[in-house]
DNA sequence: ATAATATACATCGAATTTCGAGGTATGTCA
DNA sequence: TGACATACCTCGAAATTCGATGTATATTAT
C-alpha cells in the first residue's frame, strides 16, 4: 500500500550506518547483522545495486582506499544530500511503524 | 534482506483487522486508512489477491451476506489457523521493527 | 428520468525490490 | 598448493504492489 513513495527500508539502513562513519560494502553487511541482533542478513546482490543507486543520486560518494594488508576497498561517504535523504526516510519509517502498531494494537489479544 | 521469510506486512494488517470482527474487502481499505491515520491507502489490486491467498491457505473463510440495502458483500472470517498466522507475523514484525530501530538509534542525530 | 458518483467485487500487466547463483580477484592459513 | 575468507560485481528469477480497467448495483444530484 505504501504511503507515498516507498517502504524501501534497506536504503534507510545503509544511510543510517554511513551517518556514523565511512564504510565499505562488506563491512556494512557485517555491521547490520550485529546491530540488528542477527535479524538482518543483507545479501550482496541487494546491497551493491543500492549503493550504486545512492551514488548516482548523490546521496553517497565513493572512494578507494587500501586496507593495512594491501587489499583494495571501496568506501562510501554520506554527503549533505544523503543526510537529508536519511532524515526524510527516517520520518517515513517512523510514520509507517507507528501506523502498523496502531492497527496491531487494536487487534484482539493474540498474546 | 528480510530475516527469514518475508516482510510482507500487508497480510499482517489484514489479519489484525479480522481479529476483531468479520469484514468485507472494501471495508478493510477504509478501516486501514482511518486506523493508520491516513498512512495506509491499500489498493484493491493489492487487497483482493491477498484475501484470495489467505483463503487458499485456510487463514480466512469467506461467506456472502446481503447488506441492509440489498447489496451483496463478501465477508471474511479469521479461522483458528489464521489466528496462529497472525501471532507468527506479529512476532516477525516486532523483531523487524526492533531491529530497524536499533540501527537507527545508533545513527548520528539527524534531528 | 438520467447522469454522476460511491460502493463492491475482480483481474491483469508493469514496475519495484530482493534474492540466489554465479563470476572475478586477492589475502591468509594449513 | 588448496581451501577459505574477504571484497567487489552482475544478471535472471521470484515476490510484492500498483495502476488501469472491467463489471454491476445503489445513491445522490440535476
Amino acid at each position: 500500500m505504501r504511503q507515498k513513495k516507498t517502504v524501501e527500508h534497506t536504503a534507510l539502513l545503509v544511510l543510517a550506518l554511513l551517518s556514523r562513519e565511512d564504510m565499505y560494502g562488506y563491512q556494512m553487511i557485517a555491521r547490520l547483522e550485529e546491530q540488528s541482533d542477527h535479524t538482518f542478513e543483507m545479501k550482496e546482490g541487494t546491497l551493491y545495486p543500492i549503493l550504486h543507486g545512492l551514488e548516482k543520486e548523490g546521496a553517497v560518494r565513493a572512494y578507494l582506499m587500501e586496507a593495512p594488508n594491501g587489499r583494495q576497498r571501496k568506501y562510501y561517504h554520506l554527503t549533505e544530500q544523503g543526510k537529508g535523504l536519511l532524515q526524510t526516510e527516517k520520518e517515513e519509517w517512523q510514520a509507517y511503524s507507528r501506523a502498523v502498531n496502531a492497527v496491531l494494537s487494536s487487534a484482539l489479544g493474540t498474546a
